[in-house]
DNA sequence: AACTATTTTTAGCTTTGGCTAAAAATAGTT
DNA sequence: AACTATTTTTAGCCAAAGCTAAAAATAGTT
């Protein structure tokens, strides 16, 4: 037998993506729908297919062909025209997404140095490669961290106790808990005003109806004035 | 504006999959069959559409689709009936590929402590999302590397003097270099008859047509005989 | 209650990347 | 040279996951 039909006969394991995909098997988009349904669920009561379509950026037409998938692997529950619950499983997915998600950027920042505000992406990618066994074995290596590094639970079936930077009043002492909007852009712009997580602050002022919050905030030279969708991004514990 | 509008604004960076995908972007699969291609080429002279589809583990057909897609991008020649021939960029993406494959292997095994054997079909996956600065980070953190776990070079560029267990004779002493079969249960056996890289072994014998040779492997008992496939997906180097 | 506006769903289209079966090209043999 | 076998390509199909435009359902207003 030649070396060629050896090589041959020893095909690449990576064999091309959809090949092996066997039908309902969770892709990529099932889990990302998911997920951000949890996330979605997190701060309002009933989910709409308008909700989702916002939330994740896409038209409501794909946000109904994808529920009817949801539907029939056992993720979501779904009343047409009413709305959309997780179910039980769609739940456990979505805690066990956002682990190794949260796990990734830990590596990620803490051991392969990457910038604190760009390790989102990459790590909402990998998250839907990596095994349970795969995280396990990061939290391992990273000293079984609690957050990820802008704050965020790693398990978030337990609370944190923090609350939003939005609805703390003139005089509040805080430390900052966690960012929970995780784009790039406003990452960058909330490592340039200094909330970093567990960076302490203080309200120095509040305008009547919240518009704008003024800060005191450690490392940053002067006040800082926030408005009402950064101030509902930061989350905060209070202190003293 | 309310909670849930603020939330609304603020969107899941990760959008479902082929959504943000502009046309002929580089896909798994394109990297894939693309990589597939180099490997092929290091071996054998005219790659062929049905070497292509054997070491691809696909229908020769989708092959024939798929390298109409590489011609356009530009990663390959191809003259129909004839035979495929990567272009100056297509071997740089496989290069680059190969590159971020190990380095991922060895930040898998090295790091996380996943099992030698296992990592092989993880890295596959990763080295498609992840870029070349990660590639590089991931370098550095451990130590600049220039094989991964397997033995396989990260920088296939440089040759690195090794040649075929089949290839040897009677008498000589040699070590392993790398395992060029990095399948799962190919990877168990090996590591069953102890032939990890950098392991010292003797040819003890070599029946007259090289169907089997019997090594003496430092660390294990007794006699361990071997055939040709096996031998030939073992490289080595002279000792002495 | 009737009309209008908004939301959701349906219908039908697109790309990627597989598949099988049939047709065309190439290679091998008498 | 002609026939046969093998390889490659073409044709036509499918699933996933997007899209737009039109239809249907729900909500809000007079
Ligand atoms: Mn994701
Ligand atoms: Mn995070
Ligand atoms: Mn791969
Ligand atoms: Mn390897």
């Amino acid at each position: 037998m030649s070396v060629k039909e050896v090589l041959l006969r020893v095909p690449a394991t990576c064999r091309p993506t959809s090949r092996d995909r066997e039908k309902h098997e969770l892709t990529e988009s099932i889990e990302e729908y998911t997920e951000g349904i949890f996330r979605l669920q997190e701060e309002i009561e009933v989910v709409s297919t308008g909700d989702i379509a916002k939330y994740m950026g896409v038209a409501p037409a794909s946000v109904t062909t994808m529920l009817k998938r949801l539907v029939e692997i056992g993720l979501v529950e779904h009343i047409p025209y009413q709305g959309v619950r997780l179910t039980t499983k769609g739940e456990q997915l979505s805690i066990a997404l956002l682990r190794k998600h949260r796990l990734v950027e830990r590596l990620l920042v803490d051991f392969l140095e990457l910038p604190w505000e760009d390790v989102h992406d990459l790590a909402c990618k990998l998250e839907h490669y990596i095994s349970e066994d795969v995280a396990s074995r990061i939290s391992k290596a990273m000293g079984h961290p609690s957050t990820c590094p802008h704050g965020n639970p790693i398990d978030v079936t337990v609370g944190d106790g923090s609350k939003r930077l939005a609805d703390c009043i003139e005089g509040e002492e805080l430390t900052v808990a966690k960012i929970t909007d995780e784009r790039l852009e406003f990452l960058t712009y909330i490592m340039q005003i200094g909330l970093l997580p567990n960076t302490p602050i203080t309200v120095q002022s509040r305008t009547p109806f919240g518009d704008v919050l003024s800060l005191d905030v450690e490392g940053i030279e002067g006040t800082i004035a926030i408005g009402r969708d950064v101030a509902n991004s930061v989350w905060v514990f209070g202190r003293g």
